[in-house]
DNA sequence: CGCGGCATTGAAATTACTCAAGGGGAGTGG
DNA sequence: CCACTCCCCTTGAGTAATTTCAATGCCGCG
């Protein structure tokens, strides 16, 4: 999480005090139950530390649309903070550790140290930035493209985190969350990659993506990772 | 804009003198050029007056995704400024009116006015749930549903700014651009439109926006306006 | 051993798209 | 003033992508 805020601003010593003070409120939660709950008031938000959780909205006929995957060092639920109804609910898909983070302690990171102000912006930006392809994605690419996008854009960001590679990476995910991410029926999922396993160009099996032919598939889904902002840092 | 943000905080004197001092530069675009260019590096944001703006992602492949429109009081081009290359384009809808805030002048206000920063999160947030929401919309909506939510969500935004009422609002857009939002052909757009006009439950035509029946319609699209935080300021 | 969650596959049905054609209005140049 | 063009809206017919329904197999777990 710091190595990642780093990414934008160079962090002084007692932005990086304030940082470690945070982290007393360690926390370990399972997979499958709820950490925020969609119309709830007054939640917390949290940094993640290890394994997996979605966010997800649920529509009042039980049509779930996934909204984003987080990954070791994304924020959680910084949303839900600031609307004070959370507007999504957020699921731990493995066993997560996290750190909690107060409404409280935030306003006060914005008073006492303006540059963590602008970085925690920032990642709220970089957040935004991929909800925005997800919904390139889900409306105008079609399956194919938008689950090898999709695969791509994750491989991307757990590189980032050490966590992946052009090769593939670990990935906890069903082809059921998949789908709710895509857009997608399970049944089609299950097809199209399929069709993607054997044109040799991505293998999803076990609990592991493999990327069979990176170049092809960047190529195939249009892959250009530039929203995922991955410069030097702006505020020296 | 000022009212939007007091929204969400209770502004000082001195917060205001900060934002008026900012309405220095205000400028006048035209309909359909460009304002923000998907790629380019060193963006503005832009605080809009009046008219309306669009921001969309375009693919390689020429198609066109419509992220959100921005009405008045909305914000332009925020993420822009904070990834330092941007990832959306940004055209006006109609001839607008806005005021040109600077990468520094954003920077300014973190350093010497936490508050409006918090202020400045929070609508980046509200933004936020918007996308959301659509992206909601566009991976687990049919076209109807779809078509009529996003009218209500439009609507009850320009309610917000004194632009619209459950009775309608004055809308702008094109066929083809509701298309390019709601990922959608624009054909289809013009199919459902005569359906629901036929149905009696909503009527486009001529640029303004009939809900020829409020109740049904919101039941219909299962519009819940929650996740647009009409609630009242949250710091004092 | 039975049950639940996940993956897989086929066949039929549906939704939305593409292609194609035509109409109206606004602006433009002759 | 007319012809022309461009943009937007409208509608029909055929097509393609994706869903739904249904059935089956595998595996881990109590």
């Amino acid at each position: 999480m710091i190595r990642k805020l780093g990414v934008f601003v160079v962090l002084s010593p007692p932005e990086l005090t304030l940082l470690s003070d945070l982290q007393q409120r360690r926390r370990t939660y399972v997979a499958g139950r709820d950490l925020v709950d969609q119309g709830q008031a007054d939640q917390a938000a949290y940094i993640l530390h290890s394994g997996w959780a979605c966010s997800y909205k649920l529509l009042p006929d039980g049509q779930r649309q996934i909204v984003d995957f987080q990954i070791p060092g994304d924020f959680l639920g910084l949303r839900s903070v600031l609307l004070r109804i959370s507007d999504h609910s957020i699921v731990p898909v493995t066993d997560i550790e996290v750190t909690e983070v107060q409404t409280s302690d935030l306003l006060d990171i914005f008073a006492k140290t303006p540059r963590l102000a602008a970085a925690v912006l920032w990642a709220a930006s970089r957040d935004e930035a991929v909800v925005v392809e997800h919904l390139v994605g889900v409306g105008r690419r079609d399956a194919a493209e938008r689950l090898a996008h999709f695969l791509l854009e994750l491989g991307a960001r757990l590189a980032l985190v050490g966590m992946g590679s052009k090769a593939g990476f670990d990935c906890p995910l069903s082809q059921y969350m998949l789908a709710d991410a895509l857009g997608l029926s399970a049944v089609h999922i299950n097809r199209v990659l399929r069709q993607m396993r054997e044109n040799g160009i991505l293998t999803f099996r076990d609990g592991h993506v493999t990327f069979d032919n990176y170049a092809r598939l960047t190529e195939f889904a249009q892959f250009d990772p530039t929203y995922l902002d991955e410069l030097g840092p702006l505020l020296k």
